[in-house]
RNA sequence: GGACCGUUAGCUCAGUUGGCUAGAGCGCUCGCCUCACACGCGAGAGGUCACUGGUUCGAGUCCAGUACGGUCCACCA
């Protein structure tokens, strides 16, 4: 890295006469490819790496403008790091892993997955690839596991391509040569490791019980992929029977339980009330008749009982809810699941059912969907008579996958689970314990960590029932009838990794023994995206496989990612690192914002409000767009602002018009664009070097905070200051002053240049590298952060120290000589014949030495001055001609 | 129901440990071709800092509460 002030080996300063920013993201992307520029260094110390966790964005469509949005504000910190003198590790992954991309490939390629179908190597896409007519003529081919992630391959590389272009094109200073793609073969080789080592602590199990199903994807899923819907629903009161002889509070022999899934009374297995609830004390320990299906249920008692819902006694069946399943769970009730895996009611009736007119009923139901089902079930207890009133609409919550759009059911099956805290209550307090170990950005955000952790109502469920994924790597030995064996899996050497049981053999096995009695099946399930990316630390890091990177760079010290996504991405990675390193994996967790379009709501496809990202590039420039970005505050959510991008287009200009300026005296004498401190002698260029210190101070600081935000803000202000005011003063003595002021001047100005250049650098990398182009050797952006003191050694001169104040006192007399001006409607170069200035003796006391300045650029012949109150200015302009 | 965040100029937002007449950009109004920049420059108007109490010599800033907006979680018979 070369002296930041040195020009030593700069080339022959060419500066153009009209700079422009067109073009410029294509010529310095280029430029820094083949520089290196953001090449990582791996043979730095761990001490010296900075080593980020990029979040791999979901290749299964088009990135927005939200990845514009945080992938810039990691950039901005990543540039400062490197320039801080960190060595970056600065990764790229892309999510090409799991339901999206899955989705994409089938409709696109016209394919449908059957796992339990051999490998055919000589497989190829089919040659209609992408023509929806022909597809729908011709109806999806069935083709094995392994040839449809070879396929997910071809599709998403194309779309990696375009999203590397799109980050080029925004200036991310990422090392391409380390990538990832989630199902490429060393993520699945990492991720399977990862899960074989859980299975063998006992951190990984299998167990057959209800968990959350998506009928639609007819897959598990899990706690962490569940949102609320609301949905519009109904009420309907059902009458139970009471045994004869009983009689209820009102007198009659019925009991009435309210309901929105009447549909699911053939699988009712009990009553509950709360324990305290008068109304149904008596009838604790009894027995009740199902409407319809006459089925003898039990009435019971549980605290999770609301005596404010319904009629304050709700049946329970097996499964409408994850309620439900608590009580089934805690109340040792018996099994009678009516819905199967495919959303539908089963055709044979469960257990209990005994009645003809029950049979009948229960007949008429079957293979029915949840919709039909409900409207046919209603019916059948109008003609009962069994339903009291009519349906009262309400309008509720309703659990759905977050990828799905039919509501959850609850299915009983055989998954995997990862141990998470859910159901242990040391291991969630090391959990909760892990988040201090990392510091949040903004702190807050260790809340909703926390929160969530203490919010988990059961262990991670891993185990989907889908086919493009990570693959379980395991086998299960078959008995004599051919029937899996579960509790004995088996599983490969790690060496042999990555397995595809479903077209690889168990060890120990040949693939004729496959379903064999005696012989083997493999697990077709897949696991949970998150499973995968969980592991992006020791998949970036090269866990198990490059052992020095490794230790040069795990665990990394920043996550950044979107807030969205603590309950998923972040929590289920301190899981992986807890388990497998026992530490938390980053020092720092980044948490960005969401854009809002300009109503306030979170932009989204669905709404049709998306901008694309590459229309905002070509229209305002990326550094423009960066610049919006940035001013993002860290966790806040910031709406789309294209007057801000104007804005940032307009700083990227001035820039380059204030360094033409600074940079304009040198050519003209010959003289080289050096810096020399010991040049700088005049005291406003001085003041203004100490206030330049300042900015300094302040910039670093925010930075080190992770506060990008404010360091950009500070940087502007300060920058727009010393155009306006600065510049103005010292231009007349710079252009034809004396030889000492004029080099004092053009020194002071190269020197603010270079700093400013440099802090400006992590927002705006294009202009502030052209700029830096023009003048100096290498690449700004692996120059050194400025510091303070150099600039506060440039300000002192033979050991005195000059009062920063005199910057804005100057600035301040001629702002009220331009006010003067400006009042009377002339210009601002008008000359300025007299002129009196008052102001306070300490104030006067600092313009007395730099009032050559300010009375050359009001154009005065001259300033007298008096002592006063407060400033003012009596002043006489050149008469206007004409 | 629990938790967290927010409420400052028409709009988007700063305001760091409480301290001089509350700031910026955009927008608006009025001017200005001034040798880096008209993709510019100068000036101006515009705010009872959501509300109510409290602490303090002093509160946009601290405390308590209320309202409104947002987010996460829980519940959802």
């Amino acid at each position: 890295m070369s002296h930041p002030d040195s020009s030593a080996d700069a080339p022959a300063p060419t500066i153009p006469d009209r700079p422009g920013l067109e073009g410029l993201e294509d010529r310095w992307d280029a430029t820094w490819e083949e520089q290196g520029t953001y090449r990582f260094d791996r043979t730095k110390a761990r001490a010296d790496v900075f080593s980020i966790d990029t979040p791999p964005p979901t290749v299964s469509g088009s990135l927005h403008v939200g990845h514009v949005f945080s992938y810039t504000h990691t950039d901005t910190i990543a540039r400062y790091q490197r320039m801080a003198g960190r060595e970056v590790f600065y990764p790229m992954g892309w999510d090409d892993n799991g339901l999206p991309t899955e989705r994409r490939v089938q409709n696109y390629f016209g394919v449908r997955c059957e796992p339990s179908m051999p490998y055919d190597p000589d497989f190829a896409a089919p040659d209609d690839a992408g023509d929806p007519k022909a597809i729908k003529k011709r109806g999806d081919v069935a083709i094995s596991r392994r040839n449809f992630i070879d396929l997910c391959h071809v599709l998403t590389a194309e779309d990696e391509q375009a999203f590397e272009a799109l980050f080029r094109r925004l200036g991310l200073s990422v090392d391409w040569n380390q990538h990832y793609a989630t199902i490429d073969e060393r993520c699945q080789r990492a991720s399977q490791r990862a899960f074989l080592r859980n299975l063998a602590r006992g951190e990984a199990y299998q167990i057959e019980a209800p968990s959350l199903w998506d009928v639609t994807h007819r897959t598990a899923v899990a706690q962490a992929e569940l949102e609320d819907r609301e949905r519009p629903g109904a009420y309907h009161r059902l009458a139970f029977h009471l045994p004869a002889g009983t009689s209820a509070s009102d007198g009659s022999n019925d009991l009435h339980i309210a309901t929105t899934r009447p549909e699911l009374l053939a699988a009712c297995v009990a009553l509950v009330a709360h324990p305290d609830d008068e109304r149904y004390q008596p009838l604790f320990g009894t027995t009740v008749t199902t409407p319809v299906f006459g089925v003898e249920v039990p009435v019971l008692a549980h605290e999770l009982a609301d005596p404010e819902k319904g009629t304050g006694i709700a049946m329970i069946c097996t499964f409408g809810d994850t309620t439900d399943v608590i009580w089934w769970r805690e109340l040792d009730l018996d099994v009678r699941a009516i819905i199967n895996r495919a959303g539908r009611v089963n055709p044979e009736p469960p257990q209990g059912i005994g009645s003809e007119a029950g049979l009948a009923a229960y007949a008429r139901l079957a293979g029915k969907t949840i919709f039909s089902a409900q409207a046919e079930m209603v019916e059948i207890l109008r003609e009962t008579q069994e339903l009291v009133g009519e349906p009262e609409a309400i309008t509720h919550q309703v659990k759905f996958f977050e990828k799905g759009d039919k509501p959850l059911e609850i299915v009983t099956s055989r998954q995997w689970y990862i141990r998470n805290g859910g159901r242990d209550t040391d291991l969630r307090t090391a959990l909760i314990a892990r988040g201090d170990q990392m510091a949040w950005h903004p702190p807050y955000m260790q809340t909703r960590y926390t929160n969530w952790i203490d919010g988990l109502n059961g262990d991670w469920l891993i185990s989907r029932q889908r086919f493009f994924g990570v693959p379980l790597p395991l086998w299960y030995p078959l008995d004599e009838d051919g029937e899996p064996i579960h509790d004995t899996p088996i599983v490969p050497a790690e060496a042999d990794l990555p397995v595809d049981p479903s077209s690889d053999p168990a060890p120990g096995y040949n693939e004729s023994q496959r379903g064999r009695p005696g012989g083997f099946a493999g697990d077709t399930d897949v696991m949970d995206t998150w499973a995968t990316s969980s592991l992006s630390p020791q998949i970036a890091c090269g866990w198990e496989e490059d052992n020095d990177l490794f230790a040069r760079t795990y665990p990394m010290d920043l996550r950044p990612q979107a807030h969205d996504i603590i309950r998923t991405w972040l929590f289920s990675t301190a899981v992986r690192s807890h388990f497998e390193a026992d530490t938390a994996p980053w020092g720092h967790c980044a948490l960005s914002g969401w854009i809002l379009d300009p109503d306030r709501k979170k932009m989204s496809k669905s709404k049709g409000n998306v901008v694309t990202p590459l229309d905002l590039l070509d229209k305002h420039g990326s550094d423009a767009v960066r610049y919006w970005a940035a001013n993002g505050r860290p966790g806040t959510d910031t709406a789309f602002d294209d007057g801000q991008m104007k804005n940032g287009r307009r700083l990227a200009i001035k820039i380059m018009n204030a360094s033409r300026f600074a940079l304009g005296f040198g050519t003209d004498s010959g003289t080289p664009l050096a810096v020399d401190p010991e040049a700088i002698t005049d005291p406003l260029d001085r003041a203004m070097l100490l206030g330049l210190a300042g900015l300094v101070d302040e910039a670093t600081q925010a930075f080190d905070g992770f506060d990008y935000a404010r360091a950009l803000e500070r940087t502007e202000a300060w920058f727009w200051t010393f155009t306006d005011d600065h510049v103005e003063l010292v231009k007349s003595r710079a252009y034809e002053g004396d030889e000492a002021g004029a080099e004092s001047a053009r020194h002071a100005l190269r020197l603010a240049l270079s700093t400013l250049l440099r802090l400006f650098a992590p927002f705006l990398p294009f202009v502030t590298e052209e700029v830096w182009s023009w003048w100096r050797g290498g690449s700004v952006h692996r120059q050194a952060w400025p510091t303070s003191d150099k600039l506060r050694d440039a300000a002192t001169v033979d050991g005195e120290h000059v009062d920063p104040t005199t910057a804005a006192v100057a600035a301040a007399a001629l702002a009220e000589i331009r006010r003067h001006k400006t009042t009377e409607k002339r210009s601002l170069a008008t000359p300025v014949t007299a002129c009196t200035l008052t102001d306070t003796a300490e104030r006067l006391a600092l313009l007395r030495p730099v009032l050559g300045d300010v009375t050359a650029a009001a154009r005065a012949t001259g300033i007298d001055l008096v002592e006063g109150d407060a400033l003012s200015a009596e002043v006489t302009l050149e008469p206007a001609a004409g």
